[in-house]
RNA sequence: GGCCCCAUCGUCUAGCGGUUUAGGACAUCACUCUUUCAAGGUGAAGGCACCGGUUCGACUCCGGUUGGGGCCA
């Protein structure tokens, strides 16, 4: 920064009960501009509506922002020299500011029922004319109060917004935007049962927590003048603001929301995810509420085992970009590149093949162990393993995660391999692959005489199940593939899964063997 | 409906008047590898919304149209 005014930035988020994805986002630039300019991240809560003050609806916002590392130095739980950072606890300090405003002129007391006010609207739109309040039932002196009042009248408390002029923003991502004061209206600051709004708790907040740049979503934009109009009706600073891009759902360019999961289900990479966490959910026992589990929603991601660096990485590049090639950064890479000059104007779809690629690669980093660490919570909560697991079990996942490679893309994917965690003769077949591969005289005879060979094998090890592969699928003319394919519904009860040889080494012999005879014995269904 | 914002491959984007036969990534397709699945390798296809200006020269600047979105209702 040129100045040296102290760089202050803050998101202010409901208490929904779940973390948005476009909320994350717009935590992530804050985040990044506050740290580059050694400035601070403040967490304010906006709970000005009561319903939805409960500890338990925040819990997930401050969870979900601690997963992605997007650490808030002001707010719940830290503090801070402005405390409390929860609006509901403001209240008195609003009632202050708007007796300030109401002295200053800048707000007066309306006496206005809604239905006279949607009159002067009506009328306006019959004549097609811009609409402007009459200001007919503004009390500006006790006497008309008092005479409006003899009426049964309530007052609210509205802004007098200037009726000429123009305002001109100069917005860090959009530039100049201008707007003319005759088309704001005059907007309620405090209802009549003296409940203040959000734009009023808002540009207090801003003022008191020294806020410098408001970086927030572009659905923002148009309220900016009525804030403006507040910060100068007091004298106060106007911060510097900064209109990022909304996040788009899939496929379109609508703000991505977390009550359309119906509509994001018909986008295929959508709902290919939403199963992958539907699959991982039901393994582990998750109730899965829509609300909570779903895309859209940060939470979904931690609880099915993404890696919280490809959500970062994918989430910053929505919107902004360093140069035509750089796809990866790391956390200090962002720091070092990020810049809100570079953020784009448009509405970025989210795209849920992109950031699973993210997921993928940065999966593809880890080593053995820490994929292991992060798999073995997804085996306890399948109950597949102990809690915690014992070291036969974690070598036996080790081997797995091993042999499965890339193919665990989220750490929940991991319940793909169940099978070699349930006892021999407990193991299931997938009813069309056994149909297909163990369905027939000659496979079966071929499963039979492969156990034949087995037991007598001298060596057990991956190379010596290689040739035994191949010896007997030349001896018996079939195909090694239909052969392999043939021992692994055998062996795992099921057509896919990594090599046939890791397979049944990492089963080792005697499962192996166990497992053949079941094949043999249990009758098709 | 009014105001405001936005507009490059399907998607995310690079491009800030000539270096561009418009570059990259994801997705797609083909080939390859292959014991199923996944991954890998090679390659292909795919875009400047439209119309006017400005200029020797426009993806790039200006205006309009169309379209998309947001906010207020």
């Amino acid at each position: 920064m040129a100045d040296d005014t102290t760089v202050r930035v803050r998101i202010a988020p409901s208490p929904t009960g779940a973390l948005h994805l476009g909320l994350v986002r717009t935590a992530l630039y804050n985040w990044l501009f506050a740290r580059q300019h050694k400035g601070r991240f403040i967490l304010r809560i906006d709970d000005t509506d009561p319903v939805r003050n409960r500890e338990e609806m925040l819990e997930p916002i401050l969870r979900g922002l601690r997963w992605l590392g997007i650490d808030w130095d002001e707010g719940p739980e830290v503090g801070g020299p402005h405390a409390p950072y929860f609006q509901s606890q403001r209240t008195e300090r609003y009632r202050q500011v708007v007796t300030e405003l109401l002295e200053r002129g800048a707000a007066y007391y309306d006496y206005a029922t809604p239905e006279e006010i949607a009159e002067e609207r009506k009328a306006a739109q019959a004549e097609k004319r811009l609409f402007l309040y009459s200001r007919r039932w503004m009390a500006e002196t006790k006497e008309q109060a008092h005479r409006f009042e003899a009426e049964g009248r309530k007052p609210a408390v509205r802004l007098k917004m200037p009726r000429e002029g123009r305002l001109v923003i100069d917005d860090l991502v959009r530039g100049r935007v201008e707007f003319e004061w005759q088309r704001e209206q005059d907007q309620v600051i405090q209802r009549a049962d003296g409940t203040f709004l959000y734009h009023l708790a808002t540009v207090v907040d801003d003022h008191d927590f020294a806020i410098s740049h408001v970086i927030r979503a572009e659905e923002h934009l148009s309220n900016t003048p009525r804030q403006v109009f507040i910060f100068q009706a007091l004298g106060w600073p106007v911060p510097r603001f900064a209109h990022l891009p909304v996040v788009a759902e899939p496929g379109s360019r609508q703000k991505l929301s977390k009550r359309k999961m119906e509509k994001y289900l018909k986008n295929p990479d959508f709902a290919e995810l939403v199963e992958r966490g539907a699959k991982i959910a039901r393994a582990i026992g998750l109730k899965t509420s829509p609300e909570v589990f779903n895309p859209v929603m940060v939470e979904f991601y931690e609880r099915v085992g993404f890696l919280p660096q490809a959500l970062v990485n994918y989430l910053a590049l929505l919107g902004w970009s360093l140069d035509d090639r750089t796809e990866f950064f790391t956390r200090e890479e962002l720091l070092r590149s990020f810049s809100l000059e570079r953020v784009i104007g448009a509405a970025a779809s989210f795209d849920p093949k992109k950031l699973m690629a993210f997921q993928v690669h940065y999966m593809l980093e880890l080593g053995l162990d820490e994929k292991v660490a992060l798999v073995l919570p997804y085996l306890v909560k399948a109950g597949l393993v102990h809690s915690p697991p014992n070291p036969r079990e974690t070598e036996l996942t080790r081997k797995i995660v091993e042999a499965a490679g890339d193919r665990i893309k989220v750490a929940g994917d991991i319940v793909d391999y169940q099978e070699f965690y349930i006892e021999d003769d407990r193991l299931s077949y997938d009813r069309a692959a056994r149909a297909e591969w163990l369905g027939s005289a000659q496979q079966l005879k071929m499963v039979a005489l492969f156990k034949e060979r087995l037991s007598q094998m001298a060596r057990f090890d991956r190379q010596e199940l290689e040739r035994l592969i191949a010896d007997i699928s030349a001896a018996e003319g079939v195909k090694t593939g239909e052969l392999a394919q043939t021992l692994r519904v055998a062996v795992t009860g099921k057509a896919i899964g990594f090599g046939l040889a890791d397979t049944m080494a990492i089963l080792g012999r005697e499962r192996c063997l166990a497992r053949l005879s079941r094949a043999l014995e249990t009758k098709l269904t």
